[in-house]
DNA sequence: AATGAATGAGACTTCATTCAT
DNA sequence: CATGAATGAAGTCTCATTCAT
């Protein structure tokens, strides 16, 4: 950002450009996303928005920061000490579906923006980490036996294979059926609980 | 599209252009997919793709049929009568991360078109439904218990599941770590041969 | 237009934009009529002609409607309170000479732009429908006797009469000559006063 | 023309592109008027046509010789000795808005092409030479008296309105009203006959 | 600080014309 | 001769970005 908002005022300016941006990026994808139509929905002139964003990728690390942060936020909300893992899953994976029903459409497409935009700084790769040492650590917790595969492993696949159930489900508007959800609880479930030797084919 | 190619030429020209735009694509998203960029690349001229694509949606098309029939094409093949259950699921994940490694990143972004592009016409609505229906076949044949949920949902799951590991390891440049596949080929399989009564938590 | 023009500068851009578009259009024609040339002959940059211009075609109706709004005010200053006919069709033609002088050839583009121009909206109907009913109520004032014509059919007579000698004339160069002004009022007049007998041949 | 058609099969096919293209110019005008489509329609190749004629200005000129030739023509054939005035009229208007029927709208479009084609080589001088000495001809012998004007000056002024008045009808769909005929052959036939006083206002 | 008019590189697309088959 | 695939200059239009007010 070209400039830190000391004023309540431009704070709120901000503000209002991070969320107009996310909608649109939500809502449209790359495709509709254009700063002066950011500028107009955040109801501020496309000057303004140059003031504090210098250029576009400025304003698309602050909404992917923003929403790296409500994410992270999710996440440790999951674990609280001593819970079962039953309740660990069932909370994680509800909090994931509401994370995704604010801005349908967004997480997907800041993940993927290293598809979508060739220049973008640290493609997202600081957050990741602290996004997954979250799962590393529910990992280790509830992880019921060691098989090869080391904890940071078994995270990629339990975080990405919830990743991909909510991101097609949103993509087929499905968010809100209850099988999926409880499906994809007892998959990740019947995985984190199961000893090392596999089921036998 | 527009001309169907009726000399050899032509029809390699057609080739040339699908391939590079799947390269293109796969490679550096929509932001640096170009049809002047494509041309070039496949070694013609802008004209000689416009001859044979009305304009970028219908070569976007092309690409997206020639790979969906890729994929098609990899589904059916892991489906042999008689396999146990595990021998399938080994196959099943072992092929889908074949596919994925000829473009990595070009299944992802053609599944993801519909939040980065406006126009596109059927959006892999015909492809998804022929896709989903292989997993159901699978489902159908080697799901160990009924529990609430129907083939349908199961289905969804588990390809879902896998797109999202597949998708993120090729993010990450893992897809051909050997721990990744066990591991996602473990949690399938430990899926699908659980009973109803899902995990004790 | 896309865009009302609210401060001094930008409706100076649009006055040089319709001016410079009316000057191509009169002088080269369809044919020489682009949207860049005509950013560049009014001295703005193309981005600019297509802030207050959606497309090409709006720029082309802007320009018609200032072309149009200059003729109707001609059309009316010719009918003055109980002028004798033939101080009428002088008055007349001597306008319509005049108008056609200051961009020779744009009357014509304009009104044929339905042969030339798909997807003109409104084919400048509203207008001519104004245009007529200025020429309809200067027949009904000054027509000598009824024929089996109505007044609507002698309006077109005179108009497009007039529009074809002298759309011919400036293509021929020959607008000043004043022979043809001469003749032309003479056999306008005589069309006029003439009973419904006809000549006798 | 490249090359002067020697073989029968040759002549038709100069033909049969020649009438393909006056259709398409009449038809869609010069938006519509593309040498792809010319051939197309002619059911001959694109690369037959430029056997024949070298660019596309070269077509449009066959085009416009062979539409000219007709008029010229149609002209010739309402001069018959001895006719009164009145019969050269009728015969005149109505043999025109013949011509104008057989491909309404290519009439004006050669003629105003020096508007939308600016390289044109000979821009219908020759041909409107030919044409103005007929109306010259029939001028001098039908004219009832002197006035300043000479016969080329008239016989600018009743081909022009002629003209007029059938463009515009033919834009409206009115060629076919008799009113429109008999309105114009009674103000042209009034012209000629009237004596040099003109009429008095 | 805020505004919004202005800029111009670059994207998509057409079509007159050439030339290998 | 005929064919039609291939070419590429040129035109329309978008949108990230700057800067005078």
């Amino acid at each position: 950002m070209r400039k830190e908002p000391r004023q309540a005022r431009s704070r709120a300016t901000v503000e209002a450009m991070i969320e107009a941006g996310a909608r649109i990026l939500g809502d449209e994808g790359w495709a509709g996303f254009t700063t002066n139509k950011v500028a107009e929905a955040a109801g501020v002139s496309i000057g303004s928005l140059y003031q504090y964003f210098p250029d576009k990728l400025s304003l698309i690390e602050g909404i992917r920061r923003r929403h790296l942060d409500d994410c992270l936020a999710v996440m440790r909300r999951s674990q609280k000490e001593g819970r079962p893992v039953m309740q660990f899953v069932e909370a994680l994976v509800g909090d994931m579906i509401a994370a995704h029903s604010i801005h349908p459409g967004l997480h997907e497409v800041l993940l993927d923006e290293a598809l979508s935009f060739d220049g973008l700084r640290d493609p997202h790769s600081s957050f990741e980490a602290e996004y997954l040492a979250c799962y590393q650590a529910a990992v280790a917790t509830y992880r019921a036996q060691e098989t090869n595969a080391n904890d940071y492993t078994v995270s990629l696949i339990i975080s990405d294979a919830i990743d991909g159930v909510i991101h097609n489900a949103a993509r087929r508007g499905m968010l809100e059926d209850p099988d999926v959800k409880n499906e994809l609880v007892r998959m990740i479930g019947l995985y984190l609980s199961a000893g090392g030797e596999g089921p036998t084919g």
